[in-house]
DNA sequence: CTATATTAGTTAGCATAGCTAACTATATCG
DNA sequence: CGATATAGTTAGCTATGCTAACTAATATAG
């Protein structure tokens, strides 16, 4: 061996993987977008909604952080749910200036929709895939998933 | 066994590492973008200068197509990318109608600095991962690459 | 308990990035 | 040559991001 240093570090395999899984899920959801023009809704309002229907109501503030977007920017965002009857702004009981955000039943259905739609499409693709490719990916999955919940 | 049919198919197996799949691809992309602030540019900029420089001078329609993007979208952006300096029109020998586009060198230096910091970022990551765990992730990337190919 | 500071959300106004429709200029074809 | 097709641009709309400045409500200091 004529490394020493193995472990933790941005060595060359590392950074060749990180660009081929970074130029993936590139084009992965670039593919799996197409499916949401069926929806006749914008990419932020879908985001926001799939938030509030998987992580149920919340502030207009948590919902902004959520999306890692500015607050004025969800405040616009909200309208338009509310306006299209996808969501709805309900009164914080105990703190006037907070207001709760939560998915009407019509977004929910709406948003269920949506993600059938977008994930049946990438299933039908990776469905190509072997048992033990389909395997591994599962594996290294969950690897992505530990990445992300050390993220910060 | 209590299932017959086994192969290719859309199973809550696959329907379940699809969802997972396109939950972390978002959360991993939503992550990386925020390197990208340092550029001053907004990411369509990026992304299509990314496109010049990769893939070399290429005609605004092809860059559009490239982008999945309307005709009329891309001349903005290109305009942008050459009022910065960034990238530049130059005239089709043999078909006038047709321009051709290419990454300046200034262009080449932003996206490359630009790209540096987003894959280290993900590297650092990644890097938290076991020897083996990467070794998985490298070859789950690669049948990605396949579904990729074969998609359309 | 009032006066001040902080927090939550909205409003106004700007920039970027997407679209369609309509236009210009050039090629191609009958 | 004239009709048609193709490549880009222009004009004008919508959606989505931002910061700055505002309103209302809560929390805190004296």
């Amino acid at each position: 061996m004529t490394k020493g240093k193995r472990k933790s570090e941005r060595g060359p395999l590392v950074l060749g993987i990180a660009d081929r899984l970074h130029s993936a899920a590139i084009h992965l959801l670039r593919r799996v977008r197409q499916q949401d023009t069926a929806t006749g809704e914008g990419p932020a309002r879908l985001s926001a909604l799939s938030v509030l229907v998987f992580g149920g109501p919340m502030t207009l503030g948590q919902l902004a952080a959520a999306e890692q977007v500015k607050p004025p920017t969800m405040t616009r965002i909200v309208n338009a749910l509310e306006d299209g009857g996808l969501a709805k702004r309900v009164a914080d009981t105990g703190d006037a200036r907070r207001v709760q955000i939560r998915a009407t039943p019509k977004g929910m259905l709406l948003l269920q929709a949506a993600r059938e739609r977008r994930i049946g499409y990438l299933a039908d693709h990776l469905g190509t895939l072997s048992e033990h490719e389909r395997s591994t990916l599962g594996q290294a999955v969950e690897s992505l998933e530990k990445v992300l919940r050390r993220w910060e």
